[in-house]
RNA sequence: GGAAGCUUAGCUCAGCUGGGAGAGCAUCUGCCUUACAAGCAGAGGGUCAUAGGUUCGAGCCCUAUAGUUUCCACCA
């Protein structure tokens, strides 16, 4: 019984069945075969607290087609589950829902809310993953869920005892960037910078002795509770008297002292500064150098402390209203000006980052940084484009302590533990400790990881470490990360770190970039904005592959792209095409037509096709191994278009339609370079090439599992491309001159082919009949026709009777023009031929391509002076 | 302040190591030709941001300038 494919292209109809059937058929885990080479992607832990979106369709999408491309290619492969360990975002949604219920994390309490944690996880990882198939990915939630959870901790628990005995972990006061929107810490890398425009308030502050004001300048007033000194420049002849000296800190009344340190500007402001060690990262390290005290003055979720009476309770912002009121009726003020400044915000909420000390662990990175910076340089880990490493390089060679504690319950626990009684601590891999001092039970941080500690040990802890697994020992080192350049510091650098530390070796050799997809306008897709796009309604509107095909195409490595709904379209109208093509060739095969190779008997058209086709493979081998996605599908989506379908189906019509051998050899390359093409879009649509193939073989086999096309010398015929290339040039010159006479097709006319090669004229005959609307086709040596239109190649002159629609005048002037043509790429050429630098240093190749080009064109010019001649 | 990218047809973008400028969409003309009007056959449209330089030869390499985007650092 014979299959066939719906007249309308509809993918919703089958996607889902395919997809089901590669599951069924254990496509995605095929069994690894040890003997070959192995093949690994990385994929980056999809945020899994959201909805998909462009950015995930994005990176599974490429993922999927270097994964299919390289199963296909006879590579094993294997899918590292992805996900994301840790996250303020994740905390925040679930501390949300539950503020819908009235309850808070601590009524909760730990172990319940990290329940519904799971659960939570459970349900919206779930989905996100159930998403994710609908491109295609063979992701799958149960092992994401695994090394979510024991998977991970393990190795957590591994690295941060083994840095901490190293000494490279450490626990100490900082200023670090606290959101207190968030109640938790964040990393530099999750700071947002927006300029605001704010103020610039002069100050002055009495010196103690009473022999004048210092004047001094700053955006915050109200973090003059915790100064603690003022600083000027040691060269600044201005205050060069006044430091030592010490000052009265207005509205506060305390005695603070004038310090000399090179951080302070001498052109900016007033050259003096105030220097508040609790809230600024420079006054901390000022403060540091000349041994201050670091006074506090603000809670949690930025109110200040109860130490001043006057402004207790005050949210900061308040607080400087309050303070500046204060000041003015004080005298203090000197005057206000208006000043724009960056202002760090926590990159989840918005708020306003509120720089402070506090207590927190700490990685030391620059030693471990070394030989992650190698890695790159020597050339063992390649950036594609390599323009991104320079990135990389920027941040590690200027790379800081990372903040790694993140005071939130969600993620990995830190494994510290503290004895209230004796204030001794032990970093230990065990779930409880005992105070080695005096045997009291301790209690364990309450803080966990940031996100990235753990997704840093993605690579080899996904494998099993720090088992020595055998998976670990077969895919270790992975081979191709992708992912996006924002993410490059947050995770590649310290994949990389973390590599190099515990495998002694890289976790990966390529980190493929790609760009972000933003929407019509350039604009990045956000929330706020609500101008994201959801790739499922995209989806069920166009279909899975044109979806893929749309973000594989058009752009290059590392480059932005926009979403826009006509790519889309065109990319599901040339899905249509395929599939109107596979239409085209089963309804026109005998039944039970079967044929696995090609005929012995191939015509011109035959070896043209299949010597094209068989150079395609070359070149996408070529383009897909240097990670040139775009340009690989944008030769494919040619050749199906204008080769297969536009070419050569309508040149099997007539032998069709005359049957016998003739149309047993064109149904055999049709099928033969059908499956070809099949296989080699298969990684970039993968829904419609199979449902064709299934459709096209009964069933009998997968295209999932079929091997990737290669180039193969004894398919290449030069020849014959040549010569039908001829052919193709006559028809499409015909067609010109009708198009632009305005001839309609209906009208026939006798065709007149004068021509030195008759014989390659001879094999195409039939197709100017179908081809280019001839009644006739008549070939010899030498052809005079009178009341003809000429159409001139470089092979032939072609003579188009049409005496009634004939103007003697406007053909002549139209074939001065064509001559002017000509001449001037004679000109052109011969000018270079003759160019004796061009003659010495041009290759060989290049010079032989000139000459047969301008060999070419003399004969054109030739024939076009013959014909003016003989108007 | 440091770094990187981009500037090519009306729009969105390709253009691999330098060898006569390409696609899709849009526009115009003609076609319902039994796979496809989600289509077919044609056409028009570009000083490759500007100015220098290297080269026999530059969209591509070098220098400078302008516009634009992004990353990093940071201005008390």
């Amino acid at each position: 019984m014979k299959r066939e494919l719906e007249k309308l292209y509809a993918p919703s109809d089958f996607e889902d069945r395919i997809y089901k059937m590669w599951v069924d058929k254990r496509c995605f885990h095929a069994e690894i075969d040890r003997k070959k080479i192995p093949y690994t992607i990385v994929i980056p832990p999809p945020n899994i607290t959201g909805q998909l979106h462009m950015g995930h369709a994005l990176d599974e999408t490429l993922q999927d087609i270097l994964i299919r491309w390289k199963r296909m290619s006879g590579y094993c492969t294997l899918w590292l589950p992805g996900t994301d360990h840790a996250s303020i975002a994740t905390e925040a949604k679930i501390v949300e829902s539950m503020r819908k219920e009235g309850l808070t994390k601590d009524d909760l309490g730990r172990e319940k809310f990290l329940e519904r944690a799971w659960d939570w996880k459970n349900q919206y990882g779930g989905r996100i993953v159930e998403q994710l198939k609908k491109l295609g990915s063979s992701c799958d939630w149960e092992r994401e869920r695994f090394t979510l959870d024991e998977g991970c901790s393990k190795a957590v628990k591994e690295v941060f005892v083994n840095y901490y005995e190293k000494g490279l972990i450490y626990r100490g006061e900082r200023i670090i960037n606290w959101c207190p929107h968030c109640l938790t810490s964040i990393s530099n890398a999750e700071v947002d910078y927006e300029d605001q425009a704010g103020s610039f308030w002069h100050l002055r502050y009495p010196l103690a002795d009473g022999s004048g004001y210092v004047e001094l300048a700053t955006t915050r007033p109200e973090t003059l509770l915790g100064d603690t000194a003022v600083a000027v420049n040691p060269k600044d002849e201005r205050y060069k008297d006044i430091v030592g000296k010490n000052v009265i800190l207005p509205l506060v009344g305390r005695e603070i002292p004038v310090v000399a340190d090179s951080y302070v500007d001498m052109e900016f402001g007033t050259g003096v500064v105030k220097i508040t060690p609790a809230h600024d990262p420079n006054d901390f390290e000022v403060g540091r150098r000349h041994d201050l005290p670091v006074i506090n003055v603000m809670t949690d979720d930025a109110k200040i402390v109860d130490d001043y009476p006057d402004y207790a309770g005050m949210d900061r912002y308040e607080a400087r209203k309050k303070i500046v009121e204060d000041l003015e009726k004080g005298g203090f003020l000197v005057k206000i000006e208006d000043h724009s400044h960056n202002v760090g915000t926590c990159y989840r909420c918005g708020t306003t980052v509120e720089p402070r000390v506090s207590l927190q662990w700490f990685v030391k990175m620059e030693e471990l940084a070394k030989p992650a910076i190698k890695a790159v340089e020597d050339g063992d880990i390649k950036f594609v484009p390599d323009r991104f490493s320079k990135n990389y390089f920027n941040w590690m060679n200027d790379i800081r302590d990372w903040c790694i504690s993140r005071q939130l319950w969600w993620g990995h626990r830190i494994p510290a533990f503290y004895c209230d009684d004796c204030g001794e601590m032990t970093v230990t891999k065990e779930n409880s400790a005992v105070c080695p001092k005096c045997g009291k039970p301790m209690r364990q941080d309450p803080d966990t990881l940031d996100t990235w500690f753990s997704s840093a040990l993605w690579p080899f802890s996904t494998l099993g470490w720090p088992d020595n697994t055998e998976e670990l020992d077969y895919f270790y080192p992975t081979n191709t990360l992708v992912t996006g350049y924002d993410i490059i510091t947050f995770w590649v650098s310290r994949m990389i770190v973390a590599g190099m530390e515990y495998m002694k070796e890289k976790p990966f050799d390529t980190v493929l970039i790609h760009g972000l997809v933003r929407d019509e306008q350039g604009r990045k897709m956000s929330k706020s904005l609500g101008n994201g796009i959801d790739p499922l309604e995209v989806i069920s509107k166009y279909g899975a592959d044109a979806l893929r095909f749309m973000l594989a195409t058009g752009n290059a490595p590392g480059n932005d792209m926009r979403y826009m709904d006509s790519k889309v379209l065109a990319s599901r109208n040339f899905a249509n095409k395929l599939w109107n093509a596979a239409r085209f060739v089963m309804m026109n095969l005998p039944e039970g037509f079967k044929a696995d190779s090609l005929p012995a008997n191939m015509t011109v058209e035959d070896k043209w096709i299949v010597s094209k086709f068989n150079t395609l493979c070359k070149e996408i081998d070529t383009n897909l191994t240097s990670f040139e996605l775009g340009v690989a599908v944008a030769k494919l989506y040619d050749f199906i278009w204008d080769v297969y379908c536009d070419w050569y189906i309508e040149l099997t019509k007539p032998r069709i339609a005359v049957g016998g051998e003739t149309a047993e050899s064109a149904q055999t390359v049709l099928v033969w370079v059908l499956k070809g093409m099949l296989k080699l879009l298969h990684p970039f649509m993968p829904f419609i090439t199979e449902e064709i193939w299934q459709t096209l073989t009964d069933g009998a086999s997968i295209l999932m599992l079929e091997s990737y096309p290669t180039f193969d010398e004894k398919l290449s015929f030069a020849k014959e491309e040549e010569d039908f290339g001829k052919v193709i040039a006559a028809i499409k010159g015909v067609r010109n001159i009708r198009s632009e006479m305005n001839v309609v097709p209906s009208v026939k006319a006798k065709l007149y082919i004068e021509t030195a090669e008759p014989g390659v004229f001879e094999q195409g005959k039939v197709f100017f009949e179908r081809l280019a609307s001839a009644s006739e086709v008549e070939i010899s040596a030498k052809a005079e026709i009178e009341d003809a239109v000429t159409v001139v190649t470089d092979a032939a002159r072609i003579f188009i009777p049409l005496s009634d629609i004939i103007d003697t005048e406007k053909e002549r002037a139209r074939l001065e023009k064509e001559k002017q043509k000509a001449q001037k790429d004679v000109d052109f050429l011969s000018s270079k031929l003759s160019n004796e630098g061009f003659l010495a240093k041009a290759p060989e190749q290049l010079i032989a391509a000139q000459r047969e080009k301008l060999a070419k064109a003399q004969e054109k010019l030739e024939k076009i002076e013959q014909s003016l001649a003989a108007l």
